[in-house]
DNA sequence: TTGAAAGCGCTAACAC
DNA sequence: GTGTTAGCGCTTTCAA
């Protein structure tokens, strides 16, 4: 059955195509009596009739379509709610989106762009798993944004997750709960991510505000950011003599986080009770079911998702200034934390 | 910057648009001279010219678009590999997906369906997260497959995961271990996943040909399938007396199998020596970072992905007689399957 | 071997 | 108020 046309339903109410384009459209200026209105839209109801977007798109120079070019995002727990996000925003102003996953390959991110190009989408959302620094592919059209990246030559609007703050919020949890001995379990050393710097500031910001000076042993990092890196972490931590051995660790994220209860276990120590523990990302499927259950930072990767969207629509200014947009990372409260083990609050009040 | 279209690489060439069009797309049956095929194409790549899709869209009645529709798939961790799986098939094949998540929500189904058709997407492909049974959605395209579900009134290629098989290799590999007392922890009762019935079978099929009669104590069932679940129903298991207590778990998934984890811990339980557990899912994340690493079958998302696609691109040819493809699901041995403990084996062999 | 012309389905000037 | 016409950028007969 060949689809129903715009000649179709113009035959059906015995009027021009054009008076079916313009009822249906509902063109403010044109003045169709409403008798013939009706008319047409009863007729377009009868035969079925909805307007091929190809046609349209080719007629209108304007596709309502979004392409959306990640690495790897749409692949990894991440991505969901990015995406969602995405989703939800693009849909609400009738949008369609393209997804295209690049694996990081710079042929396929090229042709991809192309492809999203000669398919005259209306703007490209460039997407990234983590938060980095990029450089602006090429032959990317003006009219993108970046989401979860940030442009090294500027140029674009970009939202990437405040980590600075999430971080600060992070080691605040557990200064206010009483510890002094806090460490930051951080990422790898060679090529860390944008985030580790951030939050490595963001840790040692706090502990300055609390008056806090930190022992160099209590800042150790990973091979990478697995539990596997983060138990390892954990245990040269839990390694240090006792008056210098943290009460609580910030984690890089919420993984190694897993990695540091694992390590805790083993030694016979319980969370929150012998070690308070904070993550990062809150991601699914692993900081809530964790035993217990982790307080941690989540990452807003659906807001994000959104924001870029709707700037990408155009219903949403960039901000004006430094085109990229730091969206908060509230701090998820779980069961993770509570105060140091007396002793330990003892020796530290000797410390001080 | 107009985008530049044929006529500008036809007038750079001094040729037609329409000689411009036969040496691009370089048809078999159109004789241009060698001479003019080098002057077209190298005038193309002069201006830098890629033809407009959404005008060859329109004129060759084919866009070489897909629309991937879905429940909830993109959002959560497993939809990641069902993705990558329809995109590379994609790619391979120089199409582009139009996805759309419409979370159940059978109003926001029927709009994208009807989007993704006013698009001329070249076939609709229909995903869910969990092997399902569905109605045919109203509006759906002849050219659609199903992916991970199934229509209950058939007519269209579907591909889901073979539960069935999956499961009794499971319960297989408990047994190959030397297990006789093996549980099998279920989702929930009401309204139970597919999966629930297949690997269920699966599991009584493989302790009767292993010669045990299953103690009915041994099949329990979550009120979800969640950690909190799997803990719930670990707890009943180990509550058995001695000589009834399983010596190993099958669990409905990964995240259950976490929750068993927990429950043994909390007794002092070892696994894999004390306690055998097997999972389902080989969810990212979790089966591989669990402590010890679990031992799980793998929903064969990636594949079912590209099948779906291929099928829907009709570069595969769909199983003729039954409709829908049961993708086998692999076994992944990890370290949570050991024998049983000697004083089990021994009141096991006492008993059988 | 190549060009002219028609037309995919739609919208929007411009007539009437 | 409504219809006629042109044209978005491309492919594909058909003629030359």
């Amino acid at each position: 059955m060949a689809r129903v046309r715009i000649s179709d339903v113009a035959a059906a109410a015995g009027v021009s195509t054009s008076t079916v384009s313009l009822v249906l459209n509902d063109r403010p200026g044109s003045r169709i009596s409403e008798e013939t209105r009706v008319r047409v839209r009863e007729a377009a109801a009868a035969v079925g009739y909805t307007p091929n977007s190809i046609a349209r798109g080719l007629r209108m120079q304007r596709t309502r379509t979004l392409g959306l070019v990640s690495d790897v995002i749409a692949t990894t727990p991440f991505a969901g709610r990015m995406l969602a996000g995405a989703q939800d925003a693009a849909r609400e102003h009738d949008h369609l989106i393209f997804l295209v996953n690049t694996d990081a390959d710079p042929a396929v991110e090229r042709d991809a762009i192309r492809a999203l190009v000669d398919q005259q989408v209306d703007a490209i959302i460039y997407a990234s798993m983590w938060h980095r620094v990029v450089e602006t592919p090429e032959g990317l059209p003006n009219r993108s944004v970046f989401l979860d990246c940030r442009p090294a030559a500027g140029g674009h609007p970009a939202v990437v997750p405040d980590d600075l703050a999430g971080g600060r919020a992070a080691v605040r949890e557990l200064v206010a709960a009483g510890h002094r001995r806090i460490a930051f379990a951080d990422a790898e050393e060679v090529d860390p991510p944008v985030a580790s710097g951030l939050r490595r500031q963001a840790y040692l910001e706090v502990l300055a505000e609390a008056g806090i000076t930190p022992d160099p042993a209590w800042h150790v990092r990973g091979v990478d950011t697995t539990a596997v890196s983060g138990r390892a972490a954990a245990e040269r931590l839990l390694d240090l003599p006792a008056d210098r051995r943290p009460t609580a660790i910030f984690c890089f994220n919420d993984r190694m986080a897993a990695g540091v209860y694992v390590a805790a276990r083993h030694r016979g120590l319980e969370v929150p009770a012998d070690l308070s523990v904070v993550g990062y990302d809150d991601q699914q499927l692993v900081a809530g079911e964790l035993d217990p259950p982790l307080t941690t930072i989540a990452l807003p990767h659906y807001e994000m998702g959104r924001w870029a969207t709707e700037v990408a629509l155009r219903v949403r200014a960039p901000p004006v200034t430094d085109q990229t947009y730091l969206m908060p990372c509230p701090i998820i409260r779980r069961d993770s934390v509570s105060s140091p083990p007396a002793a330990a609050a003892n020796s530290s009040r000797r410390r001080a």
